[in-house]
DNA sequence: TCGCTGAGA
DNA sequence: GCTTGTCTCAGCGAT
């Protein structure tokens, strides 16, 4: 018989790929780091022998004879940690579903079955590869038997390989004595103890000599070097011991089971699901070269003429479900929206995917006429399902239309994992398990996806085809799972609205003047050559003041002032740093202003400017499925982090300005996540303290440092003040020590008497953790969901993070849910109206307001109920307003 | 592309 | 002994 058989050693590769590659976690926070690491060399090692058999070995979990003989003599080895310990079962099943035999046997460990299997393989005339990390496995090299070590180099996988001749090379010892070898010099890894004195040096030499332990004990009197003598005669017991510890058993009871082991298509349809529910994107590629798994690409057909296009329109609008994608591309400065064609995707009678059409715009075929089926179908299906909703709303001007009839895929995605960032169509159709599409990089080959009007038709068919298949397609999946989680209401009633508002917000953007933003910036720019003229004086050269690693160099080097590195790269050079080290010094001071300065004439100044788009408004643009807590996000430019706190910073806000006509009205809730804190909590204590409608945070210092109110200094109310806001970010001792400038000692009896102030809070938070680590995420009053996985973490740092995460997200994340209901109500309220006030601004916690003069008092009234009325909560929800002629006024 | 820095809640 | 308050986005320099 001949051929060739690869023997893989599992947990020694788990082990490799585990402490290889970076942690990576799957939907759901599972850890698979290790399982795809294992798949890698696994795919390498037989795209490379092209072997014939395949099995794989496995220690079981009970404890084996070798195990229990060294760990009798010396400890145990270091528990496996957690995170890889749940990857190794995973592996076994992921190796089932590829039909690949594993083999392991209570009692024997995986390095006693690999020896067995290969003296029987090698009886059998076949070849064989070992695979392991371990070099133990080295007495098992033959002619032919060739041991594989892989070595994770800097990402990459290198293998070495030993035949019996490699080994003698390498060790200058044939591979039975490399059992000898640690019998003499031991292995502390592996508790072998070895011959105290004698390491790796001596050992070979008197193996080279006496050739076994046995025979250099019979001559003992005449190895060399005293020390070696004395010790080898002295300690032959352990060296004994050692060697039956050493020693792979080739004669465990395992079968080689060739018939198994045979190696055929490992590309099942069932290991095509594990991987694509892990998550292994990359390896999914492998199953296209392979027929029987190959899944077939949705087609996507284009329709050019003007009587089938309309008869599909029409088709659509009368179809319970429709799948639309409008690839449309909407000019920053002008604002015009163009439209290049819609993507629709019709059900067949089943519940399946019955067609799926590409319509391009041109011809008769109008961008307004698509335009018009968009709103038709909107108005008429009952179930639209799309993928990025607001963008549609936007081009289409869609009007709100009824709960429950516009599913975005996008957003159910992102409620169910809100913490990746890729929620491309391909993604969300492979995790949902639909036909194949292809990716948007398959398409078009190239990372980055071109703008509509750099694509060539044919791909744009595709491309916007297949996310309208998606959408259709997912759609049922992604509906029972936010069901299955309890988010439906939270899609359809919170997510689902905030679509509108987000859009109206964007189309509406926000008056700037130009002119008084580039005087801004000219006043910014002359401050910007003082300090930065005397910060060169005093360095005494000109250097580049904004690279953290020339100025480290000047400040810490040249100019030696105290303090030394602090980040990874370098000096630390951040304003904290600075500022503690040498909060005198002249230069300090001066770069603090001008990093000021220039942060604000680069970001806000000249950043802003190059937003205003011909409307002589900034229509910045609102995310909905970014932040792991809720929150909407703005980019493009980012309004949500407008200077505010700094006067000089504070003045940019007098550039934005209202319509003619019209008055800045600005609302943001008091407190608000400290509000949600106190009903979550349900801490009587801290209820009663709002009860009393006074200064929240001079309360809070009364009642924890044992004071009459009215003698609250106002140092004490700071601290106070500083406590309530890290309680809600899961606070360390260290952390408020850092921000009152206070000893960790003081912070931490701040804390503790906070506590005991409010016992309630403890306790909640508390539990918030431990509901967290049991359920794997965190949820808020309307049941959005974070994942915590670092909360499984065995490294410390992660679960400490975890733990903070695991108390902040539900209340940041409670309190966003709160704005969203505000601003859905808000929009809802002033479009029944008939009014010509509109929302422009979301800022976490305020909402600003262009109010139409004649309409402020009714306005303000709806901000008022709306806000304050969001949610019933056990303390009344407050709102601060102002009015004014610009943000800098209204705030 | 990454790390640092700093703006906001 | 080690770490050290949440969530973001943008500009810059170094790689």
């Amino acid at each position: 018989m001949s051929g060739k058989i690869v023997l893989i050693d599992g947990h020694s590769i788990l082990n490799r790929a585990f402490y290889g590659l970076p942690d990576l976690t799957a939907s759901g926070g599972r850890h698979t780091g290790a399982v795809y690491g294992f798949l890698n060399i696994l795919f390498k090692i037989l795209e490379e022998e092209q072997p014939d058999y395949l099995t794989v070995a496995f220690d079981t979990h009970a404890p084996t004879f070798r195990h229990k003989m060294y760990e009798a003599y010396k400890g145990t080895r270091h528990p496996m940690p957690e995170e890889l310990r749940e990857q190794v079962p995973l592996t076994q099943e992921v190796l089932k579903a590829m039909g690949v035999p594993i083999v392991m046997k209570e009692g024997f460990e995986a390095d006693d079955i690999l020896g067995t299997l290969s003296v029987k393989a090698e009886r059998e005339g076949l070849d064989v590869s070992v695979v392991s990390g371990d070099r133990d496995l080295l007495q098992l090299a033959t002619e032919k038997v060739l041991i594989r070590i892989p070595r994770t180099k800097a990402g990459k996988t290198e293998i070495t390989d030993y035949h019996a001749g490699d080994v003698e090379e390498a060790y200058g010892l044939t591979p039975p004595q490399i059992v000898e070898l640690k019998a003499l010099m031991g292995d502390t890894a592996d508790n072998i103890p070895g011959v105290p004195g004698i390491g790796i040096k001596t050992a070979t030499k008197i193996l080279k000599e006496y050739g076994t332990v046995e025979n250099a004990y019979a001559h003992v009197e005449n190895i060399r070097p005293q020390k070696a003598m004395t010790a080898l005669r002295d300690h032959y017991d352990s060296a004994l011991l050692s060697e039956k510890l050493a020693k792979i058993n080739t004669d465990s009871p395992v079968e080689l089971d060739l018939e198994k082991a045979r190696l055929e298509n490992l590309f099942t349809p069932e290991a095509y699901e594990m991987f694509r529910d892990l998550g292994f994107k990359k390896l999914l590629t492998r199953f296209e070269a392979d027929p029987a798994a190959e899944k077939r690409v949705v087609e996507v057909r284009t329709v050019t003429g003007l009587q089938e296009a309309d008869a599909l329109l029409k088709k659509a609008a009368g179809t319970d479900r429709a799948g639309l994608y409008l690839l449309q591309q909407t000019d920053r400065k002008s604002g015009k929206c163009r439209v290049y064609g819609l993507g629709l995707s019709l059900p067949d009678q089943k519940g399946g995917v019955g067609g799926t059409y590409y319509i391009p715009a041109g011809g008769f075929v109008t961008e307004n006429l698509l335009l018009d089926a968009v709103r038709r179908i909107a108005g008429e299906c009952p179930l639209l399902c799309t993928f990025g909703f607001k963008e549609m709303v936007r081009a289409a001007e869609l009007p709100e239309s009824a709960e429950g009839s516009v599913f975005d895929i996008k957003i159910a995605a992102y409620l169910l994992d809100p913490l990746t960032s890729d929620y491309s169509f391909d993604t969300i159709a492979k995790d949902c398990g639909t036909e194949r599409v292809l990716s948007a990089e398959e398409i078009f080959q190239s990372k980055k996806i071109p703008l509509p009007e750099q694509m060539e038709e044919d791909k744009a068919a595709v491309y916007a085809g297949e996310t309208a298949f998606t959408a259709l397609a997912a759609q049922p999946l992604l509906e029972r799972k936010l069901e299955e989680n309890g988010m439906l209401a939270l899609f359809r009633g919170m997510e689902m609205p905030l679509v509108y508002v987000l859009a109206d917000m964007e189309r509406a953007g926000i008056r700037v003047l130009p002119e008084e933003l580039e005087q801004y910036g000219n006043r910014l720019t002359e401050g910007i050559r003082q300090v930065e003229a005397s910060v060169y004086e005093q360095a005494g050269e000109t250097f580049n003041i904004n690279s953290p690693k020339q100025l480290g160099e000047i400040l810490f080097e040249k100019m030696k002032l105290p303090g030394g590195k602090k980040t990874k790269t370098g000096y630390s050079t951040a304003a904290d740093v600075l500022e503690k080290l040498a909060p005198e010094a002249p230069i300090v001071r001066d770069i603090l202003e001008y990093r000021q300065l220039t942060k604000l004439k680069s970001t806000y100044a000249d950043g802003l400017a190059s937003f205003i788009a011909d409307d002589g408004r900034i229509h910045s643009v609102f995310h909905q499925t970014i932040t792991a807590t809720g929150r909407i996000s703005s980019t493009d430019p980012n309004l949500q982090n407008i200077p505010v706190r700094m006067e000089l910073g504070r003045q940019i806000r007098k550039v934005f300005l209202p319509a003619e006509g019209f008055v800045f009205l600005d609302a943001d809730y008091s407190q608000i996540e400290l509000r949600v804190l106190a009903h979550l909590s349900g801490d009587r204590k801290l209820i009663d303290a709002y009860k009393m409608e006074k200064d929240i945070h001079a309360i809070t210092a009364s009642q924890v440092f044992h004071v009459p109110f009215d003698q609250v200094t106002p140092l004490q109310r700071r601290n106070a003040k500083a406590v309530n806001f890290g309680i809600v970010y899961g606070i360390s001792s260290f952390g408020l020590a850092e921000d009152l400038g206070i000893s960790r000692k003081e912070a931490a009896e701040y804390i503790e008497q906070y506590y005991q102030t409010y016992p309630g809070i403890r306790s909640f938070l508390e539990g918030l953790v431990t509901s967290a680590r049991e359920k794997g995420y965190s949820e808020t009053m309307y049941g959005r969901r974070r994942p915590m996985p670092e909360l499984k973490s065995s490294n410390f740092m992660q679960r400490q993070f975890g733990e903070r995460v695991a108390k902040n997200a539900p209340i940041q994340g409670t309190a966003a849910d709160i704005i969203k209901i505000a601003m859905i109500r808000v929009n809802r309220r002033l479009k029944q109206e008939k009014l010509r006030s509109r929302l422009i601004l979301q800022v976490h916690d305020e909402l600003l307001l262009e109010t139409a003069k004649d309409e402020l008092e009714t306005v303000s009234r709806i901000l008022e109920e709306e806000m304050t009325g969001a949610a019933k909560l056990a303390v009344r929800l407050e709102i601060d307003m102002h009015t004014g002629n610009s943000w800098y006024e209204a705030k």
